[in-house]
DNA sequence: CGCCACACCTGGGCG
DNA sequence: CCGCCCAGGTGTGGC
């Protein structure tokens, strides 16, 4: 039961953005996730179950644009960083069972100068955006510092 | 082989900026491009080729944008404008041969204070743009007074 | 109707 | 300098 690191990305703002995808660079796409694309196969999209450090199961539209000869994430992104409450700076990791690389799990940390408020609520330092935005105080979210791969047999 | 002129347009900034279409006059679009529609018709889209001064051809995207209820040229026009180097106030023009409407050509002049300059390339006296824009010298690209409109078989 | 999912598109930048 | 990524956009449709 030995994961093994994929890769991460750090996240742009387009990627925790009103976009609603996450751009999955092409080499890690194409070395780690299953083939879809527009030359050789068929399939230009699937669905990718992804485990969280919860044993939390997301499930994640993996697809091919052509126009852009991108890989993306799409449908159920944005539910991911909502709810873990990522911003553009911070970064998501990905691994796979050694012995089973259909099995995928998802982790992610805040960037490095993302400050602890009084109410134990993470709150960045900087907000990185183009417009301006007003400092706003985030829900507030368990906050732990260790963040273990679970187990989910639904996923 | 005689062409018709179908309709001309003053381009707008939004025309010739970062939006990248360009928005067909709707009595226009009606009386001389094919049928394209939200209510009646199921298409909302279709690709227009146009050739220009040159005999090169040009091939648009054409939409009807429900939202706006406007009928628009969209993918490759950026292209045109760039190459043309065509900016507010300067005018397009759409025509047809007259047997045969459904070869479409497309012509161009610049606004009538557009200057010369040494170097032979144009120089708009007045660059209109939203936000700040500094002067700069446009590339090098032959400068005709006369834009007679050529014959391309693949278009 | 508002939000979001989706399939497009383009320019900038970098190797 | 050219080709390829990819960050940052768009309108449309579904719910």
């Amino acid at each position: 039961m030995e994961r093994e690191p994929m890769f991460q990305k750090q996240l742009t703002q387009s990627d925790v953005g009103k976009l609603n995808r996450l751009v999955v660079p092409k080499q890690h796409a194409i070395n780690y996730f299953p083939p879809i694309d527009g030359s050789s196969g068929k399939i230009r999209t699937m669905l990718l179950s992804f485990e969280d450090e919860l044993g939390k199961c997301w499930r994640f539209r993996y697809s091919y644009w052509s126009s852009s000869q991108s890989y993306v994430l799409t449908k159920g992104w944005s539910r991911f960083v909502k709810e873990k409450r990522l911003g553009a700076g911070d970064f998501v990791f990905f691994e796979q069972l050694r012995e089973d690389n259909d099995r995928f799990f998802i982790g992610w940390r805040w960037r490095a100068d993302t400050q602890m408020q009084d109410n134990g609520v993470a709150q960045p330092s900087v907000v990185v955006d183009g417009t301006s935005v007003q400092s706003q105080t985030p829900p507030v979210r368990e906050s732990r510092r260790l963040r273990l791969f679970g187990v989910n047999l639904d996923c």
